[in-house]
RNA sequence: GGCGGAGUAGCUCAGCCAGGUAGAGCAAGCGGCUCAUAAUCGCUGUGUCGCCGGUUCAAGUCCGGCCUCCGCUACCA
């Protein structure tokens, strides 16, 4: 079976995670999620890039190697970050694995045998104090005109090094026709016109490879020059899946069965590598495109973009540690329009913990539970003979779990919840409508009071499911209290599509309270 | 400069593609209820829809111009 192919951009490890890598890996992981739901096969794929200057320098920094920098770092910080933001990928690369190392090699010399390789000698602006080229941006240019290198406050030199180019000029008419046939292969639209202005500019070769590198893959037949780290980097979606191993072997037999990827998930400021450098490697060595490209928004602190220096870059643990990892996963999906930039604040956040989580979610399944636990000794009854009220919710339930599931396949996460929360909304008004605390004072309303039971619980248990790819931790216990377990096996085994169909509860299930899936919190002493 | 996105209630945002009496949630106030996590349900107010002009019976929505913020504009993880 073909597996629904979903990606994070492997994150660099110069730095320990923060919000913003764990906001990209919580969207893909919720997205899996739901598909897994669905009863797909599926492969969520995630990693770190561990190559290149950055890393080097970081490295010597600290007076380590540049792979015992990583090592650390990625021990330490990177994939702890998965554990607390509870997620389930399938695979995690790192580009310091031999796998991904051969794959790379394998890659070049497939993509040079295509004819799409050749040398070239690179010109630019060199420091010889940094011993490197400086980029465009990287250098000063004096009132006299002199560039000069900020590092050295000296002038900077214009030298050459041969250089291997990869021929990214002969995909621009593939590139752009490719777009105009299939629009939503780079979402959202925002994301695609930027890509189409930058194509019908036409494009340029673009050098592979660096002689002043050393921590990267070297090129198989040039063991001077390593491969640019772009250009390592990207090849990791189909490393990680078994490319360029044993024709035959079980590995190579993985990667044709996921291959391709169906959506590349990456933040906004690295689209133009997915969206043009990576289709046009691919295409130079033969393979199948990403069938999506997604660029997200980036998370604003205080109206500005996240950044280090200005002391917003927020880590997760932060965050998960008041209001767990559910409660994290629920909020920056259902807060922030996915595709758009958003707004955090430690605020928002509590403000939506309580008014949706705690008093609307949580407390629904608090008074549900309670009351077969004090109505009917915790035994879920039959349901007598429906009214209006009943059917009404039978008959929205089918159209939550429709229109969440249209979203969710469509990346709309917060439409998708909305839905969900809805439905929410319309129990919790059905229970107070319903009085059952008034019906259990007359034994001539009993089947009433039955009926009314069965249906709070009968819809937790389909919100239960529907909830599940978003707060795995609270729905497995939520799953539990209900007694459905028992009843209809693992919450990881129901399926979406068959969520909405009524009845599934047998009578006589065991329903018990439980602790309170979002406990009511205690203001944190913490500025946002 | 060019291209693209954004500017709507105190806050966060939807609505704009297919024009028809300004929306949601939160926050605030009042009331109902008491099963539940001081929770839930109902009611209530507020807006020069960035500015100017045009098309139209009718413009937040379409057209033109302008202002502000942001992104992209070739090898900066």
């Amino acid at each position: 079976m073909a597996a629904y192919y979903v990606t994070t951009p492997i994150y660099y490890v110069n730095d320990a995670p923060h919000i913003g890598h764990a906001y990209t890996t919580t969207a893909g992981d919720v997205l899996t999620r739901w598909h897994r739901q669905r009863g797909e096969s599926v492969w969520y794929q995630t990693g770190v890039d561990e190559h290149g200057t950055k890393v080097q320098r970081a490295a010597e920094a600290a007076g380590v190697s540049p792979q015992e920098w990583c090592d650390r770092l990625v021990s330490q910080a990177w994939i702890p970050v998965l554990d607390t933001i509870d997620a389930a990928n399938d695979g995690f690369i790192r580009t310091t694995q031999e796998q991904h190392r051969l794959g790379v090699q394998r890659f070049w010399e497939v993509v040079r045998d295509n004819g799409y390789v050749y040398q070239a000698d690179y010109e630019g602006p060199y420091c010889v104090g940094c011993e490197e080229f400086k980029l465009p941006g990287d250098v000063v240019t004096t009132d006299d005109g002199t560039i000069m290198c900020p590092v050295h406050d000296r002038p900077v030199e214009m030298l050459s090094e041969a250089n291997w180019f990869f021929r990214l000029s002969a995909f621009t008419e593939a590139l752009i026709s490719h777009y105009e046939n299939d629009p939503s292969a780079i979402e959202p639209v925002s994301a695609h016109n930027e890509v189409m202005s930058f194509l019908r500019q036409g494009l340029r070769d673009i050098s592979m490879s660096r002689s002043s590198v050393t921590w990267g893959i070297g090129l198989p037949w040039d063991e001077k020059q390593v491969t640019y780290v772009w250009f390592d980097a990207l090849l990791n979606y189909i490393t990680a899946i078994g490319y360029g191993t044993e024709p035959g072997s079980e590995q190579a037999m993985e990667f044709e069965r996921i291959w391709p990827a169906d959506v590349h998930l990456v933040g906004k400021d690295i689209l133009r590598f997915h969206a043009v450098y990576w289709p046009a490697m691919l295409m130079a060595a033969g393979l199948a495109l990403p069938r999506k490209v997604f660029a997200h928004g980036w998370l604003l602190v205080g109206g500005e973009k996240m950044s280090k220096t200005r002391l917003t870059g927020i880590a997760p643990e932060f965050i998960v540690d008041h209001f767990g990892s559910d409660a994290f996963r629920y909020y920056f999906m259902r807060a922030i329009n996915f595709g758009h930039d958003g707004s955090f604040s430690w605020e928002d956040m509590n403000a939506r913990y309580t008014s949706e989580l705690a008093n609307g979610l949580g407390n629904l399944a608090s008074r549900g539970t309670a009351m077969v636990e004090r109505y009917r000794n915790g035994v879920l009854p039959a349901a007598g003979p429906p009214t209006d009220a009943e059917t009404h919710l039978q008959t929205l339930l089918l159209s939550t779990v429709e229109r969440c599931d249209e979203r969710m396949l469509a990346l709309d996460f917060a439409e998708g919840i909305a839905a969900i929360r809805e439905y929410v909304e319309a129990v919790n008004l059905y229970v107070t409508e319903q009085q059952p605390w008034a019906l259990a004072k007359d034994d001539a309303q009993a089947e009433r009071l039955n009926s009314v039971l069965y249906t709070i619980i009968e819809s937790l248990r389909a919100i239960c499911v529907l909830y599940f790819p978003v707060m795995p931790k609270a729905m497995a216990a939520l799953w539990q209290s209900l007694g459905a377990h028992a009843a209809l096996g693992e919450i990881a085994d129901q399926r979406i599509q068959s969520t909405a169909q009524w009845g599934q509860m047998p009578a006589g299930t065991v329903v018990s309270k439980g602790e309170n899936l979002f406990p009511r919190l205690a203001d944190a002493d913490v500025q946002s």
